[in-house]
DNA sequence: GACCGGTATGTTAACCCTAACATCGGCACA
DNA sequence: TGTGCCGATGTTAGGGTTAACATACCGGTC
């Protein structure tokens, strides 16, 4: 059971005849050695299967070649894409990526996870999980010599950091649906946290606020789409709205559900608009409006933060990426309800009709 | 920038007045230490803010109580739940786990993963990548010492396994069908390999043939909602068919929308049920039909397995799950079209209107 | 008072590798 | 023939920890 790799260099430099540090030196691929050794040390160590130790490597070179990346919840879209951006990214560099979920946001859990992966010597750590500029801040402090990457804070928090500027997307949202006229506007919202600085809620109350409106209610739901469809149903319950922010487009899923139960017609009667662009808005009835986010690309850019600080050169500024726009169907002119009910109802049996000409 | 923890056991042994070894005892909470040593050395360890290095303890001790993960494809849902699984039950259990993303699923790129996972020392590896029964065997073949548990193989593929029962689920799907009198249905299946034994198409077609059945059409899809939805415009191009297994839920999505262009209503002139039970499953317009799978459970069952070997009592026997039916809205008895059609369309019309009573 | 068992502590040798220095032979040049 | 340089190789000393053994001390027993 033990003695899982018990060939060594040693044992390579007996069977070459040579001396370890020769090994080493094929091994690594460094200068000085002749093709003659450089040879018969390679076939020694293909004979006897040899796999380097990279603990012994790191514990020598004081560099383990291997970062963390803490992250809250994998089930989401936006973590899981991000973990995929990262591992790529870090792999291509020649590093290996420790993966390290918290259960919750909270600084306490969060410097738990770090404190392990310290342990373990990564080079440096990616934050995924969403702080408060003070906790942020507390964090980076009690790591001092740790090179390290925040996501997920908002842009004035002062530390190094890969960003979306979610603030911007939400503005883009919500001025593309005052745009169309929409006056009775209601938000799901992301779960947790009050309205702070730079977030998607932001945005949109200060879209809003420009134009001296205010929502008509705001829900906030858990990006779950059961969460999405329970915020909708309590919007619903209230006061009526033309016009629907989705702080994330798993959650629209379920308020476009909610809507379609209660016989609304998006875009016709209510306008939706989500953000992220998940693979599947696309292809929702009606397909999505959306702020598109590119996560496997925020991920690259955060590795490649992290490595320029490995580097030596810190790049001060926080790195943020722009979301974009993606108008699909669901957002529309708001309209007499009881009209373009009927007319879209009409339109719909039409087509059933002549799909069968 | 180097020098990042230079704080080492012989420091806080210096500061507390004890040994190194003493150092190590306390911090490893071992018995025969006074007390008055005790806290001693725990305060000298607290105020040098002492961090213990774990690859020197790996080295030592010839166990990292870290854990690899090759997984295919990160985006998708299997793997991120499985990785969300996976990484709960290892974090419980003390170990980190080193998550590996392998662009295709050849035996070449497997085996490079786990290598570079072997030089890591990981303590053992779970693989989540769709082999052969052939290649899984040739790979486990190549690490006699490291103990192992594969996913998405077959089950009677000769290796440790953890499993779902896809060929069962997916019987479960297509004898739904066929028991509300479909016989005219198609596919939207996995892409790449040929039917193999054990897979969903297997299970299918098998339920197909034991009714004297034969598919209308098979198309395959990419596992994404717009994989599915090119494949579902592909079937509507050929023969009719009533019924309509799709592979898993994302591309559920795509074909639902698909037919909803066609004019045809789901589930009253097409059947559809899906596979996986994502989140959003559940509040599709209709909600979708589908095969549960549990795959954080799964995940955590892998670890257990792996956890298992790891102490030295191998269980020869994969650990297979069986997925179960979920029964919404997406599935109905066929028929006739047109009647259906009409009806349809006249009840929406009626509910829309209803709506604002 | 010699002997025992047991606890608290220290010392030494690994674990596997790399960095830094040391050595050796050959070749070119004067 | 000596000098100097350089490429090829070897030797030694860590990197931070643990395992195994060694030592010192205490209280109790006959």
């Amino acid at each position: 059971m033990r003695a899982r790799t018990p060939v060594t260099l040693a044992d390579v430099a007996a069977l070459a005849g040579v001396s370890q540090q020769t090994v080493s030196r094929v091994v690594n691929n460094l200068p000085n050695v002749s093709a003659r050794t450089r040879t018969r040390v390679t076939q020694a160590a293909a004979q006897l299967d040899y796999v380097p130790n990279r603990l012994a490597t790191s514990l020598a070179r004081q560099r383990t070649f291997t970062v963390g990346f803490v992250t809250n919840d994998l089930s989401l879209h936006a973590p899981s894409q991000l973990t995929a951006g990262i591992e790529r990214a870090a792999r291509a560099a020649g590093y290996s990526l420790i993966v390290s979920i918290v259960p919750e946001d909270s600084l306490a859990a969060v410097t738990h996870a770090v404190r392990a992966l310290r342990e373990r010597q990564v080079d440096g750590v990616l934050i995924n999980a969403s702080m408060t500029p003070a906790d942020a801040a507390t964090l980076r402090r009690r790591l001092p010599d740790l090179p390290s990457v925040f996501m997920d804070v908002t842009p004035d928090t002062p530390v190094p950091a890969a960003l979306l500027d979610q603030e911007y997307g939400a503005r883009l949202a919500a001025r593309h649906l005052l745009d169309l006229g929409h006056t009775r506007v209601a938000f799901i919202t992301p779960p947790g946290q009050a309205v702070v600085e730079n977030t998607r809620e932001h945005g949109w109350r200060q879209v809003l606020a420009a134009h001296d409106l205010t929502p008509v209610a705001a829900v906030s739901g858990d990006w779950s789409p059961h969460g999405g469809y329970l915020a909708a149903q309590t919007l619903l319950a209230g006061p009526p709205f033309t016009a629907l922010l989705v702080a994330n487009d798993q959650m629209a899923v379920g308020a476009l559900r909610a809507l379609w139960e209660r016989g609304l017609n998006v875009p016709a009667d209510v306008s939706v608009i989500g953000y992220d662009d998940t693979p599947e808005s696309a292809l929702l009835i009606p397909p999505l409006s959306t702020v598109r986010q590119d996560f496997p690309t925020l991920g690259a850019r955060a590795f490649t933060h992290l490595l320029a600080q490995l580097a030596g050169d810190p790049p001060p500024t926080p790195v943020v990426t722009r979301p974009e726009l993606i108008l699909r169907s669901s957002t529309a002119p708001p309209q007499t309800p009881d009209r373009a009910a009927v007319q879209d109802a009409l339109a719909l049996l039409a087509r059933h009709l002549a799909a069968r000409g």
